[in-house]
DNA sequence: TATGAATGAGTCTTCATTCAT
DNA sequence: AATGAATGAAGACTCATTCAT
């Protein structure tokens, strides 16, 4: 599950090896990045392996070298969506120059990232629910879990810091803002915003100023 | 009976043609409820005509006696499923004593039907995005916002009396609310509250807790 | 295989099956109207049981207590088909004055019925080749042929007036000019004569010139 | 066979991609065999992608890899079959001593090669209207027509020479031709002829006599 | 006589996956 | 490592026909 970084050998491998591992993960990650290409550009419905392979130069049967199932490439692309949500989060966050500032900048690069990657909440929503009949390991499901902690870990740095919160407190609100952001995403990506004649920055922009003022006031 | 006689269209229906009628009724509410509960055991994808039909003890074509289309089978899922919605939200308006309660009780509910009926919230947003190849007719379409709209109506009046809101104030609180509710939601269905340790209805009371007091404040 | 004539009964039949019969030979001729109808609205494709019983005012299933089969339905078109074409020919060769004049107008005749109804030719070509997996019984198709083969003989007639000749001769010219107008319809019918840039009527006229001067040079 | 060097687009292809690509144009002719053998003996209506594949040895499924659409097997066999009726006519009218001769034996090569191919026919005329709701795609459909066109270039050459007609008057001459030919087909394949006592070869030479006298008295 | 519910065999088409090469 | 041919199971949908009522 962690394909771009190689497991440290305890004795270190035949330089030949290792060139070869390297080649490898180097298609692999060629091949990952026409998924998340196709998968952008087509949704999940329209993400199948002969378009992904197709898109990476390669024919359909090809996909299988480097992954055993289409779920698992979907399973690559959330998992390297996560890793650049955190690195995303953690630049908003050492950007900002007040603790104020700082939680409002980490809710909305949060928000802004799924607005800019829809389809990576399809993916981490709907893809995942653990009661497929075809899902994921329990391995991978703990896998991705655990770096959607990390990721919302940020996030209560900031909470805490700005309200003087113990982390756990920090913890709560922060599921609360992400619940109250990823709903917001909802209703835009499904177009319902629009219907129901509202912005999705100004909702989320509110929900900030009343957090932040909420928590502001404690310290 | 009178067979030999044709019926007059101002005049009620024969006997015969009303029972029919209500025999039709019958069998097309038994496949709907066939189609609810495979939709609500195998999700969106695993809803196919076969499952259904076999579900309901028919062969596939029989379907298409009573749903041109399988979009029309969804279609009426979700129509159902915000007439129930609509009646448990006036239910719980009209059995709440005072404005707070009120407030609070309404969105109580809605975020209880959801839980109890998940999937009802996929097909509202995932089958309906409107920019789908060959989604519903725009008569459809149309007519399930109105629907929507209408059920977060009882919503917006709750809000509005406790606040002493504009409708428009209302409304906007009203969406901000079911954003909220949904993020929930979907974060609750797809396992990740678990996950983080939190619990539905907590995040829930907690953000009527903020709003009922915002609200109740300005008043 | 006809229907709208009541076979005389060598006993006088009971009035009451009298009037059964009638009765049912009514309806029977109301149904093939509606055949007749959707047929050439919709072609042999689109002429579905369902579609021509609805036409009639009927359920598909009560289309088969008056056919056996769809064939069947498609040979009483076609043999009524052929007695509309008769009368028209017939017509023609009564109207005209002359021996000239008569050869040219059973000839257009034969053109414009088949102009006027297109899908008629459909069915006498294509439906009834006779190597059909489920064609027409030999008796139908003796029948129709017989038909055909009397409908022709107005034609013949005409050119035998015309040029003196023997029937044998004359069946000869009427065969071959019979095959030029098909060919003419057929190239008219599929779209090729106007992407070749070329006027049926013009054709037809053409031909007739031609047939007309050779057979009255001879007498 | 040098797997590793990337095949510089300019210089010729690989031998093992010629290879393949020569397997995979063999394959594909094989399926079209098979197509065109389905459709000689079933039809239009027999001829399913299935009936098809399992002639050919393939599933169904296999038969997407060489057609997109049923519609291009059909295309494609009209295709090879315009591209060989025009080699017929060309090989005759090349022939032929002298210009009698050769518009004589134009006009039978045609006749020859559809009795020779009767579905081929109903492929042309039948599939390829141009209205239908599903038909070939526009570039198809005027390929087709063009190549169809062309092929009466040849007979229109031929009916000028004899007659030292301009190539418009050929090209109506041709048309006419074209039609009682295909006339006469259509008759002798639905055994309408072989009812009407007639021979389709005398029909032929009968029009061909008449047509070369008119053009041969002429010039 | 007519209904209309239902069947069953069929239509084209898609696609993840396998496997010999 | 990669190909690409092929499978097989599935998808939605159609329709002539049957049959209990």
């Amino acid at each position: 599950m962690m394909p771009n970084v190689a497991p440290s050998p305890v004795v270190p491998e035949p330089a030949a090896s290792l060139r070869r591992r390297a080649a490898r993960d180097f298609r692999r990650a060629g091949l990952l990045a026409a998924a998340q290409k196709v998968f952008a550009r087509f949704g999940l419905d329209g993400a199948t392996i002969r378009a992904i392979a197709l898109e990476a130069g390669y024919t359909p049967g090809a996909v299988y070298a480097y992954y055993d199932t289409k779920e698992a490439i979907y399973a690559d692309i959330l998992s390297q969506s996560l890793s650049a949500l955190g690195r995303a989060l953690r630049e908003a966050a050492a950007a900002a120059p007040g603790d104020e500032t700082r939680a409002r900048a980490v809710l909305h690069a949060l928000y802004a990232y799924y607005r800019r990657h829809p389809q990576d909440l399809d993916l981490g929503f709907y893809l995942f629910q653990g009661m497929r009949p075809v899902g994921l390991t329990r391995d991978l499901d703990r896998e991705l879990n655990d770096r959607l902690i990390a990721v919302l870990l940020v996030v209560a740095h900031a909470l805490a810091r700005l309200g003087g919160l113990t982390m756990l407190d920090a913890h709560r609100e922060t599921v609360a803002a992400a619940c109250h952001i990823f709903g917001v995403l909802l209703m835009e990506n499904t177009g319902r915003l629009k219907t129901l004649d509202c912005q999705a920055g100004e909702l989320i922009d509110h929900y900030s100023d009343q957090l932040v003022a909420r928590l502001g006031a404690r310290s």
